[in-house]
DNA sequence: GTCTATATAGGGATAGAC
DNA sequence: GTCTATCCCTATATAGAC
């Protein structure tokens, strides 16, 4: 039987309770879902969630284990030496879908944040890490010579990459009407949305591949 | 006497209550000033508190009220028929400041919005207002032929504007280590942020514009 | 207008039986 | 491992005296 997808009623406890917090939090928001919602969601008593977990912030911290080491793998520059504009495409999504499954975070970022320093911490190591890698890939671009651009211009790009990769979900959760469009568009609106940060330095070419994959993706 | 600042002993305890909210919110983040903080702060007891407000949630909307207001003021597109750099400047400045002002709202945006529907759609139209104003600005430029953008170029370019100038600040309290540097240098650090989306697609001449007043004003 | 006292409700967390 | 019962605490909000 398989480890990662065991189906719920086989699961052990513990796993179904971090199951069920994740998919609460993201469908509600972490500050609206209190430990009671989570073991009614579960048919279990609120005493059998305590027994498995210290407190809330126990299984806030796990979740956020699970979703740190992802993000890490995700956010490893492509070893490609030059990556073109369809393996960028690929590699934002993959950071984009991270940030999805692990979204409640991002929802109520400061909230989450403000109530524990250890999470703060790595929390601000993974947006470093987000400025770091778009560096990175984009001073490999300049030197290939597909790119043009100053140290001052990619120092300023890869802040406001790392904006837009950060607050994008959240800006769409409020822009959109209400269940209007499905997830999987907001991601691909996202991954466009940085990529159209990075065209204009890009030359001819390059610009030009981007336009169309975006056609590709996109609606 | 003068009707906009008086001295918080003049004040009457409606309005006192009202600026009072607005400095611990913005200090401490909205969810976790409660009414009995507010009323502490101003040594009144919580019962005349609610003597002067319904509830904790029509103050949050009285102030929601006076942000309106100023960024509806802030947000109109500049009068000068094309705007130089130093004009975006000063007007991103005056954005960023109002944001500033009422930044509690933004610091938990997603949680303040999903507790009033009025609120949120309210909201709403300032997050569309600012894609719009931008529109309208990029539009001026390349019909002065200061800039060089497509149609899909500037919707994609205003969107992003949007998203910086919306969380930009949420970005550094995250990024910055605690109380390092000091608040005005966040706001002219986003106002860069955001000039540096549009630079790329200027001509020449307003690029070096905008790397001379960078320079001017940043540090 | 302002106070004191209090009602109400909900969330976090524990004790102890099974 | 799981349940029931319960405690504590905090936040919102109201009642009624002054």
């Amino acid at each position: 039987m398989p480890l990662s997808e065991p189906t719920p009623a086989a699961m052990k406890t513990r796993d179904r309770i971090l199951r069920a917090s994740l998919q609460l939090f993201n469908e509600h928001g972490e500050p609206r879902i209190t430990t009671n919602h989570i073991a009614d969601e579960l048919d279990i008593s609120p005493g059998n969630l305590y027994y498995h977990f210290r407190n809330k912030d126990e299984i806030i911290w796990l979740l956020f284990q699970q979703f740190e080491r992802q993000i890490g793998t995700a956010l490893q520059v492509p070893e490609r030496r030059v990556p073109d504009m369809e393996d960028m495409w690929l590699y934002l999504h993959l950071v984009f879908e991270n940030i999805w499954e692990y979204r409640f975070f991002y929802r109520d970022l400061d909230n989450i944040l403000s109530r524990n320093k250890k999470l703060r911490t790595h929390f601000r190591r993974i947006l470093e890490r987000k400025v770091s890698t778009a560096t990175a890939i984009c001073k490999g671009l300049v030197e290939a010579d597909v790119m043009n651009a100053s140290s001052e211009d990619i120092a300023a790009l890869s802040r406001n990459i790392a904006v837009i990769a950060t607050y994008w979900l959240n800006f769409q959760r409020i822009s959109a009407l209400s269940s209007q469009g499905n997830d999987s568009d907001y991601l691909a609106l996202g991954v466009y949305q940085v990529l159209s940060l990075v065209a204009p330095f890009l030359k001819g070419e390059a610009q030009a591949l981007l336009r169309q994959i975006s056609q590709e993706y996109l609606i």
